[in-house]
DNA sequence: GAGCATACCTACTCGTGCGTAGGGTTACGG
DNA sequence: CCGTAACCCTACGCACGAGTAGGTATGCTC
């Protein structure tokens, strides 16, 4: 049809740059409206191209969103995996690990966090997410594996397990909060998850446990 | 048009029961599918009503959804209520109300939880979880607030409801993974719920707190 | 500077599914 | 036995938004 004729010059950018601006675009749009009240053609407007680029490029809507969750959920497990080093402690590589999360939710509190709420209901998505919070509990479980070893104790694997998976799912919750109250702060809020976490598994690792009264 | 000639008598019912009706199949169906997936067609056939009915009597699709989440959250808490009395000791209380969750949830695996893990993600139905997850942490944390009146103790109003938040969290997170894992016992993930609960919360009962290493 | 790949666009198609218009039938009070 | 209200239906309008067809321009290679 006919040339371009309104902008000056469009900036024909290669191929990563422009999917990088694609998926900042999405990561906005998709936290702002909800993956389904987002619609393509936003995305495309706000990352400044159109719309059959973004399908060239990344594939459907729901091939965008898995891949704005697995660059932000990296980035993510990267600053964890960064702060916690594997040769410190349970107690210092528990905190650093909090640390570094709490601090990584709260820099991006509209847009990991509200991606990632969203996905964990999204049936789509389930498996994206179930993967990432697995690696998650797997790291947790292993350091309290570690620091019960280390003490000549032994928890049954699925033990362990679920309790990793509650300290996980504490943290989470306590993410979303952070991310619904953007005055409040994220080392703070590390401190009080620490607090929950550490003296519940302190005791754990010491062998002490609840049992259900006879009733 | 032509009358109805396939069925020999459709029962006219009143309204109050052509509503439970509905809600029942719009539960199944919603949780099944998830809440966009889900169409109203397919929820007035499963309820063995046609479309405009569920129009008239339970109002748009969101508004359906509310009433559903409405109708189960509240079958919850009576059940929460009716398990943990107020005039036991804290951590009798804890128990039974983490039994009685967990034991609900167990029960519903496929409705409850699943219509919950939607509507958390779901921009329209946040208020509405929000005020019910409200309501289970201010329970959380006044039994709290009481156990530590009672030992003479007392701690900002702020980290208190933090904590329970956490607590309840945990329990959000455990309740999934029961959810997702139809042979695991209620019972059993109510006693590990308790055991990262109690460990943790009696000792910050005593005033044991932890504290950020000076880095 | 011809050829070819790559970046990029406008302008559609088309399914899907919410919500409604408009009308029929059974019960029940008077 | 007649009205009127409550129950219930079939059949459609219509907007919205995912995904595509088909074409243009620009840079890079040889």
């Amino acid at each position: 049809m006919l040339a371009r004729v309104s902008s000056p010059t469009f900036k024909r950018l290669p191929r990563a740059v422009r999917e990088q601006q694609m998926l900042d675009a999405a990561v906005k749009v998709f936290s702002r409206r909800g993956f389904h009240a987002a619609s393509m053609d936003e995305i495309a407007e706000d990352a400044g191209i159109s719309k059959p680029m973004v399908y060239a490029y990344l594939g459907t809507k729901e091939e965008l969103f898995v891949a704005c969750l697995h660059r932000e959920g990296t980035r993510l497990m990267e600053a964890i995996a960064g702060a916690a080093a594997p040769d410190l402690p349970a107690d210092e590589r528990l905190w650093r690990g909090l640390r570094a999360f709490f601090g990584f939710v709260g820099a991006h509190r509209d847009g990991w966090a509200v991606l990632y709420r969203q996905a964990r209901g999204e049936r789509p998505f389930a498996a994206e997410v179930a993967t990432m919070r697995g690696r998650l509990v797997e790291v947790v479980a292993s350091m309290l594996d570690h620091a019960l070893r280390a003490k000549g104790r032994e928890v049954r694997g699925t033990d362990l397990e679920v309790v990793a998976y509650a300290l996980v799912g504490a943290s989470e919750s306590l993410a979303d909060w952070l991310a619904d109250h953007p005055e409040a702060d994220p080392e703070k809020t590390a401190t009080r998850m620490m607090n929950v976490a550490w003296l519940g598994a302190d005791r754990l690792l010491r062998g002490v446990t609840w049992h259900p009264p006879a009733d």
